[in-house]
DNA sequence: GCGAGATGTCTTGACGTCGAGATAAAGCCA
DNA sequence: TGGCTTTATCTCGACGTCAAGACATCTCGC
């Protein structure tokens, strides 16, 4: 931590991790908190995006874990279809919770499932045209409800922050 | 994206995010998707993480569960007594699930179960001197596996990394 | 001191996910 | 072609979490 940004978050600004780190270091002082100073805050913030996503996409009636399947989909482009298979590496469920999350889906409307031409063991799940809307708007939603959480970031701050995020990434892609 | 990092990220390393970026970016081109290049990496980051974790902690016998309500108890100091109302506000869960938690605790003899002598209502959950050992052992490797992840970054780096995090988390604290 | 509302913990039932196993078809090699 | 391994999907039982409610106790105004 520089003097400068020390200076400047305890001015400023201060978080739930910079209580988290002053505890553990008034009982383990011998330690270097610096990896906990990056992940803590990684993982605390996850969890409030995963709250933020969930409000901006019950506004557009589907929850979190349909925008996952969808938005897979709807990345696939035209026709939108991709195996059960494939959507459980997309989405990292087991392929028992994929079977039940195309049930429910079906049940909605939002995709159906059709036999896959050349694999007869196979399905192909396609989205339907209520499922691209959905997951459409959805998506513009999940957009500018982040847009706002990174509104206190410069254009720069906020690129050099995906820069280094993607360093942290790189090594398990 | 500057020019300098999209020129380093595209020859030096390229992340999942980017894959899911360039898709978004085939069929959705008509939207800005820079949070997604913050946001999305900062999901999937937490997941990798949390695999680490399970794998720092199963070497030391205990589950990420376990450490989550063990650290707590740990970080409150001596006598390392919290009530259970306590505890799930501050690994964020409900009070049907701490009640689970502790009697499995109590069980493994990590935890235990003590009336608050201020208030009949309640009780005091204790670390046992085991509970204390298993806590800071898993803390310790799950430190250093932290560390490992951060190998690729410089100490400036870092820093300016966990201040850019808490910008982000601070308007939540 | 008494009663109403607040607080703290535990209980219960429903639900989603996981992991293992079952089934069927495809791919491969002799 | 026949048999063996691999691949794809679905089924089923177990488990952890949540949300709502039950129950006991505390707090505070009157």
């Amino acid at each position: 931590m520089s003097r400068f940004s020390m200076i400047w978050h305890t001015v400023v600004m201060r978080d739930e991790v910079d209580d988290l780190v002053e505890a553990w270091g008034r009982e383990r002082g011998d330690l270097d908190l610096a990896p906990v100073e990056v992940f803590s805050r990684i993982s605390r913030l996850a969890r409030h995006l995963d709250l933020a996503r969930r409000d901006a996409f019950t506004a557009h009636g589907i929850e979190s874990w349909e925008f996952d399947v969808l938005a897979a989909l709807r990345r696939a482009g035209s026709p939108y279809e991709l195996s059960p298979g494939r959507l459980l590496r997309e989405t990292l469920v087991t392929s028992g919770t994929m079977t039940n999350r195309v049930d429910r889906l079906t049940g909605r409307g939002l995709v159906e499932r059709l036999p896959d031409p050349h694999d007869r063991r196979g399905v192909l799940v396609r989205l339907t045209a209520e499922g691209k809307a959905a997951v459409d708007g959805a998506f513009e939603a999940l957009l500018a409800a982040e847009a706002d959480l990174l509104a206190d970031l410069s254009t720069a701050e906020r690129d050099r922050l995906a820069g280094l995020l993607r360093s942290l990434l790189a090594p398990f892609s």
